[in-house]
DNA sequence: AATATAGCGTGTATATTTTACACTAAGTAA
DNA sequence: TTACTTAGTGTAAAATATACACGCTATATT
């Protein structure tokens, strides 16, 4: 059966751009390669796709094994196939990127052994990247850029509850432009997707903001109507 | 070098969309195929990446064999990457979508030998399609009716010299509905990018409507500031 | 207890954009 | 000349987007 397929040494793997948001500040993790090529250099995580894996297992099996958390917000978003791109042969790299929310953890366990070490670094402050990973990453950067505009992404990077403001905070970050506080939330509560739960955030020196919830069913009911910044 | 690569069985192909507007329908060109698997079923043009080839490279020689064009408009949008996706082994296929202008022809000289012919076939009126086309069709049509709300794709679609009505027309059928003429062309114009070529539709048996053209210079000026539909 | 501090939460007026809607003009064909 | 077919045009009303500033409240400090 199998002969009929054209073939040549070649592989395919998968690089995620694992996107987080800490401290007002919009985050991708990398990694630390312990292995050539490119070794001792930063880049994004990804491997191999195994052969009984489809394409968005893996990509789960990666973050899981990067993160160990399952359930990642992910999504494929390119394909880089340049004849070149690796200098070990032909392999072909499909680009996910994903949404986490950090709780306040500064680096992820890294449990691979390919990798030395992962850590988060501002997306405004990277430092070269092994293979085409940057071309990668822009493409993902931009990429988000352009769904927040009109997909529910950035409930993805906060935490279950949060405050008007922090939504706001995601939105300027990632949308790299300030945006009217009243106009904002006015805009935001008027798709009737935030739950208000009754709630005040804890902790905080000043007076405590209200939290929020995003509510999946209410923004399921939506359908075509598009949210729109 | 190469060894250090995990290898199994496979291969990568590219396959398109290729889309055509006609009689103010809109087509995709699909071709009977020749040969196992799925012999005499309908497919989207597609083909194996080769071994020097960049992704981008391959589809474009996919369409030039396929039209005997070359310079066609196309995009990738997804890849796919089901196990099982292809009876003889893994295959990752990547999708393009590809946007032409008819000017009348209504078959393509099929030059390739996998394909004992290419047809147009409206998109309301698809046969059955072999491997997983079906999906691959209907996400790459869903892309292109995000992407005409904000991309000057339409021009794409038909010949340099088009009326307005022309151009409503593929609006109203890519985006399946229809579209009021004034507030059609009050916002179409208001952007700036048709060129009015004071000249006259010809051979019609009514009053001639005014030929425009698409502007890229003026578009290219417009930078951000998005279109939109 | 009083005060300072820091971020929370709110409304209105204006400008802009979107929508709805119907007739005359121009050219061709009979 | 008439009949037919599509081209081309404007306005009013509604909806949406923008610009803009201050009192409130909880905590921390003295």
């Amino acid at each position: 059966m199998k002969e009929v397929l054209p073939k040549f040494d070649s592989t395919f793997s998968i690089d995620c751009v694992v996107f987080g948001f800490d401290e007002g500040e919009l985050k991708i993790l990398l990694i630390e390669r312990n292995e050539e090529p490119f070794k001792d250099w930063w880049a994004l995580p990804g491997n191999i796709v195994g052969e009984d894996e489809s394409l968005d297992q893996s990509a789960s099996r990666i973050l899981n094994e990067l993160t160990g958390l399952t359930n990642i917000y992910m999504e494929q978003y390119y394909t880089f196939g340049d004849v070149n791109r690796h200098p070990q042969g032909r392999v072909v790299s499909i680009a996910y990127y994903a949404l986490l929310r950090l709780g306040g953890e500064k680096s992820v366990k890294p449990l691979s052994t390919y990798a030395k070490q992962a850590y988060w670094r501002n997306v405004k402050d990277l430092p070269k990247l092994a293979f085409d990973h940057q071309k990668i990453f822009e493409k993902g950067l931009e990429k988000i850029k352009r769904r927040i505009k009109h997909q529910p992404i950035a409930f993805e990077l906060l935490p279950e509850k949060f405050t008007l403001t922090q939504l706001q905070n995601v939105y300027e970050v990632i949308l790299n432009k300030k945006l009217d506080k009243r106009n904002f939330r006015k805009k935001m509560l008027s798709f009737g997707v935030l739950r208000d739960l009754d709630e005040k955030q804890q902790g905080v020196s000043f007076r405590a903001a209200t939290l929020y919830k995003f509510d999946k069913r209410k923004y399921a009911k939506l359908f075509g109507k598009e949210i729109s910044f």
